[in-house]
RNA sequence: GGCCCUGUCGUCUAGUGGUUUAGGACGUCGCGCUUUCAAUGCGAAAACACGGGUUCGAUUCCCGUCAGGGCCA
């Protein structure tokens, strides 16, 4: 079956993520819209998005907006979709109807679909009967032979009725590019219902109709439609049109092994934008569930995925969710950044905190990085003090390998933008020492910090002098423990010089002055 | 209930009959560096679901059982 793959041609492969938009664009349909993604880019094809929207009352514009904006993010980009269109549109089904119609009379024409008038009811209790034996639930075919006058009487009627097709009595088939053979007896689902009236579809009806006029070449989707693609061949052969190839992925699980569930983990990846996620993170991360490169590597952008990715690395059991490893490779890709632009991507959460303001008369969220940024000015939002994108970048880049996810920023710098600082006094003692040694180290940085040197020395020479000092009293925790603690308020922090050199003197000052008064 | 898919450390996985004392990554634990945290370096614990075959030899092939998952309404 992987031999199939050496016939590709480039540029022939058309490939395409069939969302129905309702609900959001989470991890298990992105890392489908990934592969399929890869694959086209692998073999220069084409990667499609369509929209399956023939649930009107379930599909909401929201959610498609939502589909769109979470692929762009990640930059896994389609070259025809509903908003760019594309030469064979339209990409939603629910602009489809005309295409659908012609099949649906064809194939009631040829006899091979009919009209079911059988009540919800009658449908009910015939499938629990057959469950109670023990047998599959599939229609009785009551309606499927029924006489032109009984057809023309219920018609006339107006009552309500579905298209059924007449299923086969075999065994259908297909090669799966990852499972090798799969095969099923139609007897397990028998008469399906195709389609609601004459211009819509089922699902399965639509997808083989769309996956053929749209000349998809190769079907890669979730697990989950394993029992769809007997249909959809069934309905192929029916219309006399040649099925794709079909790949079915497994399913990403959730932290409970089974399918991802609404409430946890089937949130929306603009969520995972919110909390701070890097788009190459979730991407490699994706990546890397369900396919692996056959080498121990473990970074990959979207290009060397492009390059790397094969069939052959596809695994072909369930993967359960590692939210741990997510962070430690969005904890990579911020190290990877420039001060610069990682100071951009934090902006917006300083401000959300509302800690940081853009300066007076400026967008709150400030346009993307670039020569503007640099010259823009901020505010501590406290004080009123001003403070330079300069500043915030030294912040941040002070902060940079902590750093898990973007939003972090914000607990983990706060100190900087607060005008007081809480925390219990008993923060500020170091190992065995007493209140009064604290008290005294204390003083000793009052003293050194409150000499009449211009603050360029002090800035230059504060670590140098305070370590120096420390030295004397042969415990460097002693002296370095409480002024953190002074400086931050927090008990875990970057290097206390550093900070206090951002801080400024007179801040750093005011902050022992601070520690002091609480002892 | 029926049908289908899957089964290597907690998790993601390497492994396609002997080269394996089953390798890597995340996580966990320990040690080093160190003022804390992080980063980083080193190290440790941790897995072939079970039972039958096939074979000189099975994690690897076949069958069954079990377990997990999916679909059908």
């Amino acid at each position: 079956m992987i031999d199939d793959l050496k016939l590709i041609r480039p540029g022939e492969v058309r490939v395409r993520v069939a969302p129905s938009p309702t609900g959001p664009l989470h991890i298990g349909v992105t890392r489908t819209a990934l592969f399929n993604y890869l694959f086209a880019k692998k073999y220069q094809g084409s990667f499609i998005l369509r929209i399956e929207d023939t649930d009107v009352e379930r599909s909401k514009k929201e959610w498609e907006e939502d589909v769109i904006e979470g692929l762009k993010w990640l930059g896994i980009e389609w070259q025809e979709g509903p908003d760019i269109g594309g030469q064979y549109g339209p990409y939603r089904q629910s602009g489809r109807g005309e295409i659908y119609q012609k099949y649906i009379q064809k194939l009631l024409d040829e006899k091979k679909i009919y009209y079911c008038f059988c009540s919800k009811e009658e449908l009910e209790a015939h499938r629990n009967y057959q469950m109670s034996i023990g047998e599959p639930p599939r229609y009785s075919g009551k309606c499927r032979d029924l006489s032109p006058k009984d057809l023309k009487k219920n018609l006339d009627a107006k009552k309500s009725f579905v298209l059924r097709f007449k299923t086969p009595f075999r065994k259908v088939g297909f090669l799966d590019m990852l499972r090798g053979k799969i095969e099923v007896e139609t007897d397990a689902f028998g008469d399906m219902t195709v389609a609601k009236d004459l211009t819509t579809p089922l699902y399965n009806l639509a997808c083989i109709i769309d996956d053929f006029e749209m000349k998809i070449t190769h079907v890669i989707r979730g697990e989950d439609h394993i029992p769809n693609t007997p249909k959809q061949i069934l309905l192929a052969e029916a219309l006399g049109i040649e099925p794709p190839k079909y790949l079915h992925l497994p399913l990403i699980l959730g932290l409970n092994k089974a399918k991802l569930s609404k409430r946890h983990e089937a949130r929306s990846v603009l969520e995972y934008k919110e909390e701070g996620y890097l788009p190459e993170a979730i991407v490699n991360f994706l990546a890397l569930l369900g396919w692996n490169p056959g080498t121990p590597r473990e970074i990959f952008s979207m290009n060397s995925l492009i390059q790397e990715f094969s069939i052959e690395g596809l695994q072909s059991g369930g993967a359960m969710l590692n939210p741990q490893k997510l962070t430690w490779i969005n904890a990579f890709y911020i190290r990877q950044k420039s001060p610069e632009k990682l100071t951009e991507l934090c902006l917006p959460y300083l401000i959300e905190s509302g800690l940081v303001e853009p300066f007076f008369g400026q967008e709150k969220y400030p346009p993307a990085y670039g020569g503007e940024l640099i010259t823009q000015q901020f505010k501590i939002k406290e004080t009123a003090e001003e403070i330079s994108f300069n500043f915030l970048k030294k912040v941040v880049g002070l902060y940079q390998e902590r750093l898990r996810k973007l939003s972090e920023i914000v607990e983990l710098t706060d100190f900087f933008f607060k005008k007081e600082l809480a925390y219990p006094k008993e923060l500020l003692k170091w190992q065995e020492y007493s209140c009064k040694e604290i008290k005294e180290t204390l003083d000793r940085l009052k003293k050194i910090l409150a000499r009449p040197k211009p603050i360029e020395w002090i800035k230059e020479n504060l670590e140098r002098i305070l370590m120096s000092e420390a030295e004397k009293i042969g415990d460097r925790g002693k002296l370095l423990w409480p002024l953190r603690v002074a400086l931050t308020g927090k008990k875990a922090s970057a290097g206390p010089f550093e900070i206090a050199e951002i801080l400024g003197k007179e801040k750093t000052l005011a902050r022992i002055k601070e520690a002091r008064k609480k002892l």
